[in-house]
DNA sequence: CGAAATTTTTTTGTATACAAGTTGTATTTT
DNA sequence: AAAATACAACTTGTATACAAAAAAATTTCG
C-alpha cells in the first residue's frame, strides 16, 4: 500500500469528522458512496471501512441496502446528553488528573493555545474543533477504556450541540467563551498538580458554564433547528 | 443478496461475540480471515466489515496490516473496569426503570428464565451469556446512546472476567449466583414499578455481589491468567 | 387525469483478482 | 556459528466486476 493511500484514507476520515463535528455535514444527511469515492481517490472498499468505524464511533448510521447517514440528533438525544454529560465529563476529568502523562500535558497545552487562537481570529467552526480537541486530550488522558466510548460520543454532540446553540454573537456570549478559557487553564493546572479533587470540581464548572450557555440560547421561537426544546427553563 | 448471505454475516458475528464472551477466544488470539471466511461461507469484504464493527464495539482490536486480534485484558483494564462499572450500572439501571416499554419487560423477564435455567443445567459459558443477555436488555431499556456505548464495553468484559473468576467450584460460589438471580428478580420488579431509586440501590447491591465473587478468587497464588492481580484485599 | 404496476436506472452488497506489506527461512558473509 | 541479507510464502489492503436491492421513471389501465 502507498503511503498516498493512507493519507486518503484518513484525510477522509477527518473530513467526515470535522464536516460533521460543525455541521457542514447536518444530522440526517445521506453520504454518497459513489461521490465521496471519487472525490477522495479510494474505492468503495476502504471507503465503506471507513464508514463502519465512524459508524462504531457514533458519528453515522448505517442502515442495509441504504445509504449511510450522518447520525441523527433529536430531542431525547439532548435530554440523554443532560443527563449523562456531567457524570462522564466530572469522571474523565478526574482521572486524567490522575494519569496525565508528561507529553499528554504538552497536548493538552498546545490545544488550549489553538483554543484561545479560535477564540481571537477563528471561525464559530474553528473554536468548536479546537474546543473538542481539548476535551479529546482529557480523554486520552483518563486511559479508561470503558469510559471512554461514552465519552467520545458525547463530545460529538457536545460539538454540534455548541455550533447550534453559540451561534448567536453576543456580549455575553464572548464572556462566557473567555471564561471557558480560563476554566481550561484550571484545568491544564489541576491536571499539572494531580488534584484529582480540583479537576472533578472544575469538571462540574465547565460542564455548568456550559450548560447555561445552551439554556441560554433555547428560546423555543428562535429555534430553527430540528432538535425540539429542552425541558429546562431559566429564561434569559 | 440472498438471505443466506445475510444469515451467514449475522452468524459469523454472533459466533465471534459468543466466542469472545465465553473466552472461546481468548483475549489476543489472532483472527486468520482466510480460515473464517471459509468456514462461514463469507468473501472477505464481509468479513472484514463484520471485524470493523466488532472492533467499535471493543471487542476487537485491529492494527494495521496485521491480523484483527481478540481484545486484550490487562492489569490496567480490570482496575479501570472497577473504577468504571458501579457508576454506569447504575446509572443504566436507573434510567432502565424510567424508561423501559412493556414489551423490553417482557424480553428482560425471558432472559430471567434463560439464566434460572441456564444456573440449573447449564455450563459456565451458559450461564455468562445469560447473564450477559440480562443486563444487555437493561442497556437497551435505558434507550441512553451516550451511556450505552460505554456499558456495553463493560458488559463485554464483565462476562470474561465472570468466566475466568467463577469458574470454581464451590458452595460459596453457587449461594452467589442465586443470589444473583434473586437480585435480577428485585431487578424486573423495580423496572416494572418504574422506581428508578429502587433500581439505582438494586444495581449498586448487585455489582457489590458481583465484586465480592471476582475478590473472592482473587488469591495471586491460583491464578493462572495473565491479568495480574487488582489492588482490592478482603481475604475470603 | 390518477393510481397502480412494470420497466429502467441507480445504489448497495459481495466476490474475486491483484498489489503491497509482513513473516519466516535459507543462504551468504563474516 | 552468529549475524545479516535475500528470497519465498503468506497475509493484509485495495480495486474492480458483478449480483441484488431500492429508487425513479415510464407505461398501463381504471
Amino acid at each position: 500500500m502507498k503511503d498516498e493511500a493512507k493519507s486518503r484514507k484518513g484525510a477522509l476520515q477527518e473530513h467526515l469528522k470535522t464536516s460533521i463535528l460543525t455541521l457542514r455535514l447536518q444530522p440526517g444527511t445521506d453520504l454518497d458512496e459513489a461521490h465521496l469515492s471519487d472525490e477522495f481517490g479510494l474505492s468503495r472498499t476502504p471507503l465503506r471501512e471507513v464508514f463502519r468505524q465512524l459508524a462504531g464511533e457514533g458519528y453515522l448510521d448505517l442502515r442495509t441496502n441504504r445509504s449511510a447517514r450522518v447520525s441523527e440528533m433529536s430531542y431525547t438525544t439532548l435530554r440523554d446528553f443532560f443527563l449523562a454529560a456531567p457524570m462522564v465529563y466530572g469522571a474523565i476529568l478526574r482521572l486524567a488528573a490522575g494519569n496525565a502523562r508528561p507529553a499528554q500535558i504538552d497536548a493538552l497545552k498546545d490545544a488550549q493555545q489553538a483554543f484561545k487562537a479560535a477564540l481571537r481570529t477563528g471561525s464559530a467552526e474553528d473554536r468548536a474543533l479546537a474546543n473538542n480537541r481539548f476535551h479529546d486530550v482529557t480523554g486520552e488522558m483518563s486511559g479508561n477504556v470503558y469510559l471512554l466510548p461514552s465519552f467520545n460520543r458525547l463530545l460529538i454532540d457536545h460539538a454540534r450541540i455548541g455550533m447550534t446553540f453559540y451561534r448567536p454573537q453576543s456580549d455575553e456570549m464572548s464572556e462566557n467563551l473567555s471564561r471557558a478559557s480560563e476554566q481550561h487553564d484550571a484545568i491544564i493546572a489541576a491536571i499539572e498538580a494531580r488534584d484529582e479533587a480540583a479537576a472533578a470540581k472544575l469538571a462540574e464548572d465547565h460542564w455548568n458554564l456550559s450548560r447555561d450557555q445552551i439554556e441560554m440560547f433555547v428560546m423555543p421561537d428562535a429555534l430553527d433547528v430540528p432538535m425540539g426544546v429542552p425541558l429546562l427553563s431559566k429564561p434569559a
